[in-house]
DNA sequence: CCGTATCCCCTAGGATACTG
DNA sequence: CAGTATCCTAGGGGATACGG
């Protein structure tokens, strides 16, 4: 109990969390590995996109493949609901850019 | 710092916060008074319902007027800034019903 | 009726260090 | 390269109580 209160959850527990947004948005221009998004996203630290990550995959918004390359390589895609959240997160940059 | 970072602020800080979006919500379906809001949302304390209230008159997203009647009269309505917010919330709840 | 003040606990998340 | 483990503290938010 707390934090599991009927409707608290789902999308919004993680879309609430720092640095979410930024990741999915960084994501929907194109899949990346695990430090390409560490290095592009300034001041997130490994351990956070580590929890952030799963939470979004446990959400069905990020997929994570690994290819079997020497070295295996993490690749880590918006899912198809995740291309969708990440529209409307960009309507309400538009929204708050537009209101400034 | 910390909590100042580049970009992380604005709507999503209260975006973000547990109860904002039930409170955007009903305010959507019509303008209300504090106890009104207060009972329409269940497990939502007072104290936090002020504080969520501060933060959305901050962005600028809902609005407080006071009515001079006897007795005086509050009441919370979205702002235009809100309702736009409010649609595109109810789109993500869209999203999560489609999705589940 | 309309809130705000206070206390207190609990978790998010940053720093750092370490593993396969 | 791809993470996880640990530790620590700042603040969210619930309970309660009180003022206008």
């Amino acid at each position: 109990m707390g934090t599991t209160d009927a409707e608290w959850g789902g999308i919004w527990e993680v879309l609430g969390c720092k640095w979410t947004f930024h990741i999915l948005r960084f994501l929907s221009t194109r899949p990346a590995q695990f430090n390409q998004i560490k290095n592009a996203i300034e001041g997130l630290p490994a351990s956070t996109l580590s929890t952030r990550l799963k939470s979004l995959r446990e959400e069905n918004l990020v997929s994570r493949s690994v290819a079997d390359s020497t070295p295996p390589t993490v690749t880590y895609a918006l899912t198809e609901k995740g291309e969708e959240l990440a529209e409307i997160i960009a309507r309400i940059e538009e929204l708050e850019r537009r209101y400034e």
